[in-house]
DNA sequence: GTTCATGCAAAAATTTTGCAAGGGA
DNA sequence: TCCCTTGCAAAATTTTTGCATGAAC
């Protein structure tokens, strides 16, 4: 298990600061199952009593993005929304209605992207499975 | 198949214009099994000569959207994409080189959200199962 | 003539960039 | 001190809205 603390180090020994703001960014990451979008960041941050510009945080995002920290995920949103890079891989089943995310996995996940490389002249390196739908509370 | 005709038909039935917009754009998916984004409709409209501001691109894509005569891709991308909503239901492998597309269906789809239904608490309404990788000329 | 459709301008929302100032190491 | 990081302002991109004009029926 990767903490924030390890990644801060890592970032430090690569001459990269560890700024207030940086550690709350991934401690915003950490706290949370949800893939979070720019706005979400910094409002994370605010409720923490960190309040930074916007800039900043699409900054941050795109250096952590950058290092492969975090990563986005392929969630059809307005925004951009990312993740923790070194989470297992997995997908997602979002809530249409309040935005409630679970994680899940296939069993043979290598069955499903076989039967469509078998189907397609494309070389396939990569997919996005996501699911969408309604949890308890919004049923 | 239904036909760009048999939508206007429908269409003016209903008390709608057939301007030459709504035909254009109609025929531009028709044109093509890509999705297309509102620019891409304005650049074919324009490719036929047709010159329309963006806002009534943007316009009738909502109009048809609202109709159920397209529908958004659940693709990636800074746009939104569209494609008819009367098309097999299918997937997509798109090149993230060239953004060429092709549509894939699964033997057995049921099976795969049975599976994550069956993970999860939520009530799986929709899903989105599309696949990156390069086409062979941008291999 | 009615009212659906369009263009234009302006605004809103999201993201990017330049430059000067601030702050870790 | 060095240079990574931040804020602010401005610009770029994508999308939405108001209002007056234009066009389909």
């Amino acid at each position: 298990m990767k903490t924030v603390q390890h990644i801060l180090t890592n970032l430090k020994s690569q001459g990269f600061r560890i700024t207030q703001t940086r550690k709350a960014v991934l401690e915003a990451f950490a706290s949370t199952q949800e893939p979070l979008s720019p706005l979400a960041v910094q409002d994370s941050l605010s409720t923490g009593g960190i309040n930074v510009n916007k800039t900043t945080v699409y900054r941050e995002l795109d250096f952590l993005l950058a290092r492969n920290i975090i990563q986005k995920v392929p969630i059809n949103h307005t925004s951009d929304l990312y993740e923790f890079s070194h989470l297992p891989h997995h997908h997602h089943v979002i809530c249409t209605d309040c935005g409630t995310v679970e994680d899940v996995t296939f069993d043979n996940e290598n069955s499903i992207i076989s039967e469509i490389q078998g189907k397609t002249t494309l070389q396939i390196r990569d997919h996005a499975l996501e699911f969408y739908g309604l949890c308890p509370q919004c049923l």
